[in-house]
DNA sequence: GACCAGGTCCTTG
DNA sequence: CAAGGACATGGT
């Protein structure tokens, strides 16, 4: 029962990629520097991008858009920058967190990236504010690791192709589907985003129908 | 005014 | 482990 359901799993997650491919082709998502992808990621949770961008230009103006740069930066500037993206002092807190951990423990981003995936995500997710989300969101964006995001849009158009399973096994699932090509995780996880925003822009989707996109 | 947004943590049952 | 609340601003 499980084998014959995580194949037709499979069979489906590998049906998504291909569709949304042909849709949208190649897409630009999540720009910048690996600094600016990690707090990208911290700012964008539970959040409209468009927040993020704009607390992205308030960081920017105070010369703060860097995790050097936030390590040592006084708390309460950071909050003032980020205040329009919500949560705005758990996300300073946690933006603290973030730059400790890379400036102070790993010594860098240049040394970071000499580390295993594992590694970089067993850190990562030890750090306080950060989740699987988050933690994959950095180590796909930011390092270019094969590592596949799994955000609320995801589980939603899953949940549109039948599949059920718990995020963990997600993960996996399109891990096991994908080329092994950071580009085509990127990719992949854009086209499941436009494709939310675009077409599944319901929390509750009613039958986007997406598996019959092919038709 | 109600509801949601590219989450995560902490507390309870 | 699942469920519920807290964190908070901004757009529809």
């Amino acid at each position: 029962m499980s084998a014959s359901s995580s194949g037709n799993d499979k069979r489906k997650a590998a049906e998504i990629v291909k569709i949304l491919n042909t849709r949208f082709g190649e897409i630009s998502w999540w720009p910048g520097d690996a600094d600016e992808v990690m707090i990208g990621a911290i700012l964008t949770q539970q959040t409209r991008w468009e927040n993020v961008e704009r607390a992205l230009f308030f960081l920017k103006e105070k010369n703060l858009c860097s995790l050097a740069l936030l390590d040592t930066a006084d708390p309460s500037v950071i909050e003032e920058a980020v205040r329009c993206t919500g949560f705005y002092r758990v996300k300073t807190r946690r933006l603290k967190a973030l730059a400790a951990f890379v400036i102070g423990t790993c010594g860098g981003v240049d040394a970071m990236q000499t580390l295993p995936t594992a590694t970089i995500r067993k850190g990562l997710l030890a750090i306080n504010g950060i989740g699987e989300e988050t933690a994959d969101s950095i180590l796909c964006y930011a390092f270019g690791r094969e590592s596949f995001v799994i955000d609320a849009y995801t589980e939603r158009i899953a949940l549109c192709a039948g599949i059920t399973t718990s995020r963990q096994e997600l993960k996996a699932l399109f891990e096991k589907v994908l080329a092994e090509d950071p580009h085509v995780y990127h990719q992949t996880h854009a086209h499941i985003v436009e494709y939310a925003k675009q077409v599944c822009t319901k929390k509750r989707c009613e039958g986007c129908r997406i598996m019959a996109l092919n038709e």
